[in-house]
DNA sequence: GATCCTCGAGTTCT
DNA sequence: CTCGAGGATC
């Protein structure tokens, strides 16, 4: 073998040689040798790599080849948010879009850049140095799953940024995809080995990129369309999309050759029509086109939503529609009790996947629609997903049903049905199997006990054969009990047991969503654990008091008395308690309290409240109590009687609180 | 009182 | 994803 001089240089002559060949193959599309003289120079280096292991740089191209196995696709938080997009099928709707920026910005006429909507799969790829170190998938916009060594095997994604100067750091995103063609191809491969194949590209875009042994990716042929710079450090920040696109492609990415510069909307949705003409002729599937502000000043000027970008917008294509027929009408009971009635159709295929149920979600919509059984329907998958039931077509000639009507008596438990504005719902509680089978799925949820192992098919067994009559009884089970269930061994219930012995050391706010409040989901447990702090003071909490809460009002108020004023549920809580589980109250972090940073002072008589009382509320709360004012006190509370104090708060314009005030500030939020 | 925004709840199929 | 409705804001 060579000394280690030489190799390096020899490892070094190969990598350049292997990129320039992805270069001209995948983006310049002029492959100039052919795949065997490729794969030859590839396993040239592969043998240096092997024999020199420190020269086998995180960005050498042997790396596309794949990595063995991992257990499990790990976590990565984003560099900054994913968000999601706003997004339309109607020309009006992207022209109020329009209407919107203008106004906000003063312009009469905005630039905007359109783009394909490609149909993959989002991902974040960042570049330190110029090196690509981490790649990870959207996940829920804040954190993704860490796919680097799948994403390293894709040809079309640089492993080393090619332009000078290189910035220290930039986080692109950018959207991995199956062209069709090869789509096509492999599932011929599959079907030929006797497997299902995938339903549509983006199945199998997703199926490859989640692999945890990279060299299955690296045999499944994706490619890579960069589409945004989302952060960028040591070079400068274009300050135009349409360069940002000119900069990734100086970078050495793929970008898709069909965007466009638009002056105004309406050439922006000139070039939807145009491909949504092209769309079956592209070798990707495209959904739609997105329209972005082009100017950088003028998206930040605009900001964004919670979750998505003011400035930008999805003008997807209609969706594929079918027709079929509605064989029966059903009717599930949800977690709420509320009954839903749902269409069973003749099997259709739309867009790649067999769609045999539709929801109706209430009475007034089946009535809307006029939906009977027998009838013939036209349904879609709403945003390609879910499918829905758009309307009803007339057969000349066909003798119909009666009207459908939903029944008086709950399906599964027989309990009388209460009707409620547009709905229906079950009156028999938790006694009705449908509405507790529901509340435990949802108590063992992800966001609430994240119960492992507890499913569905699991779950149902259970309530039916009496081993659960609470979310409580959870935590009675035992591996004698559990091995009586069909298709639970040793090993399955042993880990069940496990989950549920782990869940019980649980953060307040998930146990105040896991108990299943109707109008308490997620973000309102959070409010009320963070307020209140234990499990006792919510429950023991008044509605006014609720109300006084920022994003807390009457309804939601209501649905939390009422769930701790029943004592089923009480007794639930205490079962749970005694049971061992133990609701950690939030840490909360100084910056978080309401009152963080503010600076009091009392004076005069307080009424109704010691002075020392006074000032642990203000401190609890985050806040400091000092004895004289200043122009950087915040509030003066002024009880009877107020001396001097009083009179220099007025003078230098501090709030000033009344007894009655201060105790509503430091009780509401 | 109207309007905008966000949350909750239910939804399909693999 | 989508609907409906609760809550905040003007």
């Amino acid at each position: 073998m060579m000394d280690r001089k030489s190799a390096e240089k020899r490892i070094g002559e190969l990598k350049e040689q292997i990129e320039r060949h992805d270069r001209l193959y995948y983006i310049d599309n002029n492959p100039q040798i052919s795949d065997a003289a490729y794969d030859e120079l590839l396993r040239e280096l592969e043998e240096f790599e092997e024999a020199f292991p420190d020269f086998a740089a995180d960005d050498s191209p042997t790396k596309r080849v794949g990595a063995p196995p991992r257990s499990s696709l790990p976590p990565a938080r984003h560099l900054m948010p994913m968000l999601s997009l706003d997004s339309t099928t109607s020309a009006d709707e992207a022209r109020a879009f329009d209407e919107r920026l203008r106004k906000a910005l003063e312009k009469d006429r905005i630039a905007y850049t359109a783009e394909p909507k490609f149909d993959g799969i989002s991902l974040e790829l960042v570049y330190e140095n110029g090196v690509l170190t981490r790649a990870a998938t959207r996940g829920d916009g804040t954190t993704g799953e860490d796919v680097t060594p799948n994403v390293r095997t894709i040809r079309s994604v640089p492993l080393r940024l090619s332009d000078d100067p290189v910035p220290s750091l930039v986080s692109v995103r950018g959207e991995a995809f199956l062209p069709l063609d090869r789509f096509r191809e492999l599932n011929r491969r599959m079907t030929e080995r006797g497997e299902p194949g995938f339903a549509n590209p983006r199945n199998a875009a997703a199926g490859a990129l989640r692999q945890l042994d990279s060299r299955i990716t690296a045999s499944r042929p994706l490619t890579f369309f960069a589409y945004e710079i989302m952060k960028i450090e040591g070079a400068p920040d274009p300050p135009t999309h349409s360069e940002e696109l000119d900069l990734l492609s100086d970078f050495g990415f793929v970008i898709d050759n069909h965007w466009k510069t638009c002056d105004g909307i309406e050439e922006a949705i000139d070039f939807h029509a145009v491909l949504a003409e092209a769309r079956e002729a592209l070798p990707f599937e495209i959904d739609g086109v997105v329209i972005e502000v082009d100017s950088k000043r003028d998206r930040d000027a605009v900001g964004a939503r919670s979750r998505s970008p003011r400035w930008a917008l999805a003008l997807k294509f209609e969706p594929r529609r079918e027709i079929t027929d509605v064989e029966d009408i059903a009717v599930g009971v949800g977690r709420t009790g509320k009954l839903t009635p749902v269409a069973l159709l003749k099997p259709v295929d739309v867009g790649g996947v067999t769609v045999s149920r539709a929801t109706l979600h209430n009475a007034r919509d089946l009535e809307r629609k006029d939906v009977r059984i027998g009838d013939r329907v036209r349904i879609k998958r709403a945003g390609d997903v879910i499918p829905a039931v758009i309307e009803r077509i007339e057969v000349a000639g066909q003798k119909r049903s009666g009207p459908f009507s939903m029944p008086s008596a709950c399906p599964v438990c027989g309990s009388p049905v209460e009707a409620e504005g547009a709905n229906h719902y079950c009156t028999g509680g938790l006694s009705c199997p449908a509405q507790l089978k529901r509340r435990i799925m949802h108590f063992a949820s992800k966001g609430a006990f994240d119960i492992e192992g507890l499913g569905e098919k699991t779950v149902e067994s259970m309530v039916d054969l009496e081993m659960l009559g609470s979310v409580a009884d959870l935590f009675r089970l035992n591996r004698d009990k559990l091995l009586e269930l069909e298709g639970f061994a040793e090993k399955s219930a042993d880990n069940l047991l496990e989950a549920i012995e782990r869940s019980k050391d649980i953060a307040l706010p998930r146990f105040v969503y896991a108990l299943g409040i109707r109008n308490v989901g997620e973000h309102v447990a959070g409010l009320l654990a963070l307020h209140y702090g234990s499990l006792e003071a919510i429950a023991a909490a008044p509605a006014e008091e609720l109300i006084s809460i920022r994003e807390i009002g009457p309804e939601v108020a209501a649905s939390v008395t009422g769930f701790f004023s029943n004592e089923r549920n009480r007794k639930t809580v205490d079962d749970l308690l005694v049971q061992g589980v133990a609701p950690k109250p939030p840490e909360r972090t100084a910056a978080d309290l309401p009152l963080a940073g503010k600076a009091f002072v009392f004076t005069g008589a307080l009424e109704g409240i010691t002075r020392s009382e006074a000032k642990s509320r203000v401190q609890a709360l985050g806040g400091r109590v000092s004895s004289s004012v200043s122009a950087k006190t915040d509030y003066v509370v002024a009880g009877s009687d107020p001396g001097s104090k009083h009179e220099k708060a007025l003078r230098l314009g501090v709030i000033v609180l009344s007894i009655d005030e201060f105790l509503s500030l430091v009780e509401g939020d």
